[in-house]
DNA sequence: GAGAATTATGAACGTTATATGAACGGCTGA
DNA sequence: TCAGCCGTTCATATAACGTTCATAATTCTC
């Protein structure tokens, strides 16, 4: 779902951190100072990052100011031993949005964690995630190699839900009774043709596709 | 400048918090409790709420509540005595975005309201830069290529919006709410006018646009 | 392989959402 | 006080969407 980026120089530490988020549903990469980090960053896609302040290499602070002056405008959450007031203002002035003292609570973290990816509205963003292929129901959006178009809601609204549950086969009836609600008097063959323009639309797209299972239904296929 | 809103039922606390942030040049509104805290919200512009959760009436979880459920995205920092986990726990799910422990250092107080309204967009820095385009919200003027021009302020605020979260679709009546305030009677179709008049002003701007996502709003884009 | 059943596809249509132009009235600053 | 700007409303044009229908293509059954 989210992807966080562990960024802590203490082995137990970075490692505790990762399995706590692992555990509530994050993707993680670690990483172990800032150097490696910005490296990582270029890879990942990345919506929010814990860090540490004193690493070897490049800092916490560095690591920081790199980031906002190149733009990147994702939340950051340092967790520290230091807690003065100074270091604390050095930190936000350089743009972190939260500061958590050592010895954390990891539960509070995860808190916190929510809260920043919430009002940066990344969190709100219902999204569905395959390689190569994403889709984001807030703005109806598919993306494909990082190539975005805004699909018509009927048809967004079936591709999601057929590729939400992957080579499951749903009747036109259940399509039509989940999205279109249960009393629709709407032509049941309806279905067909929002498949077929769904199928039009990705013809070149070989990461997913609809299949037809005759005498039932579609399903959705994902990354044959 | 910033509009505060300070909760607060111990008046020598409430009084040393409100003097503190107009001594950072924000404007203050006290409160004593949630009650008044929501009938002074109705009469009051406010970006920011700190606000303590052992009130005597409405308390700070009430607080929260209410003020999510009617559609108040603003940060809401609390500032309690309460230290233990599901307390903050309760906090942070109704939708709080920061937790601080009293007693309070006042200092780290501001550094965390300056980041929460730099996070929400709230316009610390009052600017908005881009490759070739450049929006500065206190002379209502959008700069692209060096050439400037001021935008009537509805125009300007709506662009501001729009494309300080890119790629971010946002309803109409988020936009009314936000830009036009809660309980704004204002037709919902104004949205649509001053978005075409936006596109008429940039028709021929290649760095942004408007776009319209049918049945849900419109997203701000940049730089395809 | 023929006929029946099912699905695919393209075109057309009605509906709804959005775009656009024009006009009105309030406010502001000269 | 008046002109001009601004925000708003309204009426109408336009475009997008969802649906239906007719027909072609495919698959299945015997």
């Amino acid at each position: 779902m989210f992807h966080i980026m562990v960024v802590e120089d203490d082995q137990a530490l970075n490692k505790l951190i990762c399995r706590v988020l692992i555990k509530n549903n994050y993707e993680v990469v670690p990483a172990f100072d800032g150097e490696e980090a910005l490296s990582l960053l270029d890879q990942n896609y990345i919506d929010l990052i814990i860090t540490d302040l004193m690493m070897p290499k490049v800092d916490g602070y560095d690591l920081t100011k790199e980031l906002r002056e190149s733009g990147y405008q994702l939340p950051i959450l340092v967790v520290t031993a230091k807690d003065t007031f100074p270091d604390k203002l050095k930190g936000f002035k350089l743009g972190i949005d939260d500061y958590m003292v050592k010895p954390i609570d990891v539960n509070e973290l995860l808190l916190r964690v929510e809260a920043l990816l919430r009002r940066a509205r990344i969190i709100y963003e219902k999204k569905l995630e395959f390689p190569h292929v994403c889709l984001d129901y807030i703005n109806l959006t598919v993306t494909v190699d990082g190539k975005s178009q805004i699909l018509p809601q009927k048809e967004f609204q079936l591709l999601y839900k057929l590729l939400s549950f992957p080579n499951q086969t749903f009747t036109r009836q259940q399509l039509m009774d989940e999205l279109w609600g249960y009393d629709s008097e709407t032509d049941i063959r309806t279905v067909d043709v929002h498949v077929n323009r769904l199928r039009d639309r990705f013809r070149e797209v070989p990461y997913f596709q609809i299949l037809t299972v005759r005498g039932l239904g579609y399903k959705g296929m994902v990354e044959k």
